[in-house]
DNA sequence: GTAGGGTTAG
């Protein structure tokens, strides 16, 4: 017999496992009543354990259950939609949704906002309009729960504001929800001076402020990078009471991390009278960015601690190891992330390639990325990258087809990521072809950064003539994203007059970089105008003017050497300058020819 | 028995 049928009957039957277990499971969480507990009736049941399933992630369950009711009302089908929606599977939540309309049931206003929420997950404004539509029909906008969710569905996937906008000013009593809805519209979209001038006007209104519309408000001066305007709201929090909301504590130290204002996140953090594993992401991540070392030594006073790590906080860790090229240490984590179960999480795979890459083990790299079920536009990026900085040109061509070919758009960021590996691997005809592709087929305006990779490519590969030319036809002021691989190429390839010209655009507009000054003054020495050479460096030398030294770092056992050219680190790793020895033997069997010149005149500056 | 806005990553 069919649970349907079970479900439909009151007469005794026996009970199949899933319901059996599932009437325990409602047993368990309510007070069993005297006498015997009678459910209140079978479609009432049964959509409490939908929900119930839903929430411990238990989809599979639900569906079956969903699929075996024998009457399914509006609450069922809203039930449906909305676990699928908790679940992060806005395409089933959609699904059922039309499957519930082709059964012409009449949505009612929790279904509206539930399916809106769909749709603002898939981001997909033609579905959105189509319910706005659907609600209209059944009289359900002015309802206020489905005004709000339309201003969220209209500000997440239109591209501009103008929709959720005109939603918010139709509603006749706006409510709280109403207002942090709007500003965190404005604030997902970077727009942050939107959003405070939404916030301003709350204020101007006189709208009672609650924690959500604080914690907002100070992510809108984080986007702005703004830590005068998160001074005061940070001032703001504590006038109005909330300087105890734990959201609002870690928005503050968000802020305060992100404006790089790190003396003042670290006094805040450890003022804060509570700290939850978001308050250590938050720090954690903070310095990742700015430093990793730091990041990691807050990671290990997080575990000394008690708190154990989740997904965000290993992303952050892969990443602090990934600039510090640690790799055992990344390794270790590694192998954590299995044995907690989390090698599925996207955003951490992603992570892990990128750190197996810049460590140079692009095997492993390639081995996560094989591994993945699910890839997004990051792992492939990550992934070409990854191929690009290793030489390996034509694999990462080869990815890029792949990755269109598997139904992904590319961005502006694969395209960089394609460009840089062309280049690398002097692959020029290839990179042209992807640049004409991006702007002719996927209608991506170059930048800045864009050309730069294009001059990169051309000049890497000798047609320094032929990038200039590309300068000198773009539709914008070229910056030092274009001047600096520009100078570059004339350096490479004996230039002089160009890397002049490209070097004084590039002072023009950044005076006070030194690695300029030190590849010009070079320019000057190689052409033999040493009169050049020496004013240049004792400009740099009155200006306190100094290259940053190249530093490079070793990890042998548990230690990381680190060291700069003339330090003394054979007494520390036995068996360096041996290595080294072969590394040198390998370049001279590839033809490579140091270029001296720029080494001496850097040493007798001291730099 | 059903629906909302805020904090951490890529």
């Amino acid at each position: 017999m069919s649970t349907r049928k079970l479900l439909s009957t009151t007469h005794f039957h026996p009970i199949p496992l899933i319901v059996r277990n599932s009437i325990q499971l409602v047993q368990n969480c309510t007070t069993p009543p005297n006498p015997p507990f009678i459910p209140k009736g079978p479609s009432v049941l049964a959509t409490t354990l939908i929900k119930s399933y839903f929430g411990k992630g238990l989809i599979g369950e639900a569906r079956t259950l969903f699929d075996e009711m024998p009457e399914r009302d509006v609450v069922a089908w809203t039930v449906m939609i909305a676990g699928y929606t908790s679940c992060n599977n806005h395409t089933h939540a959609w699904m059922v949704f039309c499957e519930m309309m082709n059964e012409e049931l009449d949505p009612n206003a929790f279904t509206i906002s539930s399916v809106l929420k769909a749709c603002k997950g898939m981001k997909c404004l033609s579905y959105g309009r189509l319910v706005h539509g659907l609600a209209i029909k059944h009289g359900l906008d002015g309802f206020i729960y489905v005004d709000n969710a339309l201003m969220d569905m209209y500000a997440t996937c239109c591209v501009s504001m103008d929709d959720a906008c005109m939603v918010f000013r139709g509603i006749h009593l706006k409510n709280e929800v109403s207002w942090t809805t709007l500003i965190a519209g404005y604030t997902h979209r970077d727009d942050g001076y939107g959003g405070l001038r939404v916030f301003r006007q709350m204020l101007l209104e006189e709208v009672e402020l609650n924690p959500f519309s604080f914690s907002i408000a100070v992510r809108a001066c984080t986007s702005i990078g703004s830590h005068t305007f998160g001074e005061q709201l940070h001032a703001a929090v504590t006038k109005h009471g909330f300087e105890s909301n734990l959201p609002v504590m870690n928005s503050i130290l968000d802020m305060y991390c992100r404006c790089s204002c790190f003396s003042e996140a670290n006094r805040y953090f450890y003022e804060m009278n509570q700290r939850d594993l978001i308050t250590w992401n938050t720090l954690i991540a903070g310095y990742e960015r700015s430093n990793p070392t730091e990041s990691l030594y807050v990671f290990s006073m997080m575990e000394s601690e008690g708190f154990s790590p989740n997904c965000f906080t290993f992303t952050s860790i892969m990443a602090a190891c990934a600039t510090l090229a640690f790799l055992n240490c990344g390794q270790q984590i590694h192998g954590r992330i299995i044995r907690r179960g989390l090698d599925g999480n996207l955003a951490l795979s992603n992570a892990l390639i990128d750190m197996y890459s810049k460590c140079g083990n692009i095997a492993d790299s390639h081995q996560v990325f094989g591994g993945m079920s699910r890839r997004d536009l990051v792992s492939w990026t990550a992934m070409m990258i990854g191929y690009g900085t290793h030489g390996y040109g034509e694999e990462a061509v080869e990815l890029f087809d792949k990755m269109v070919r598997s139904g992904i758009r590319p961005d502006r960021v694969v395209f960089m990521a394609i460009l840089s590996a062309c280049s690398h691997a002097g692959l020029v005809d290839e990179g042209l072809r992807y640049f004409k592709l991006m702007v002719g087929d996927y209608n991506i305006s170059p930048d800045q950064e864009i050309y730069g990779c294009v001059v990169d490519l051309l000049g890497r590969a000798g047609k320094v003539e032929e990038a200039y030319e590309l300068i000198e036809s773009m539709p914008f002021k070229p910056d030092e994203c274009v001047w600096g691989p520009f100078l570059g190429a004339c350096k490479a390839h004996t230039f002089p007059n160009l890397g002049k010209l490209a070097a004084h655009r590039i002072l023009d507009l950044r005076p006070h970089m030194a690695g300029t000054y030190v590849m010009l003054s070079n320019i000057y020495a190689a052409d033999g105008k040493w009169g050049e050479f020496a004013r240049l460096r004792k400009l740099m030398k009155r200006m306190g003017n100094k290259k940053e030294t190249g530093r490079s770092w070793v990890e042998v056992g548990n230690h990381v050497y680190s060291f700069v050219v003339g330090d003394e680190v054979g007494s520390k790793i036995e068996g360096i300058y041996q290595v080294l020895e072969n590394l040198i033997g390998h370049m001279k069997e590839s033809g490579y020819v140091p270029d001296l010149d720029c080494l001496i005149y850097d040493l007798e500056d001291g730099t």
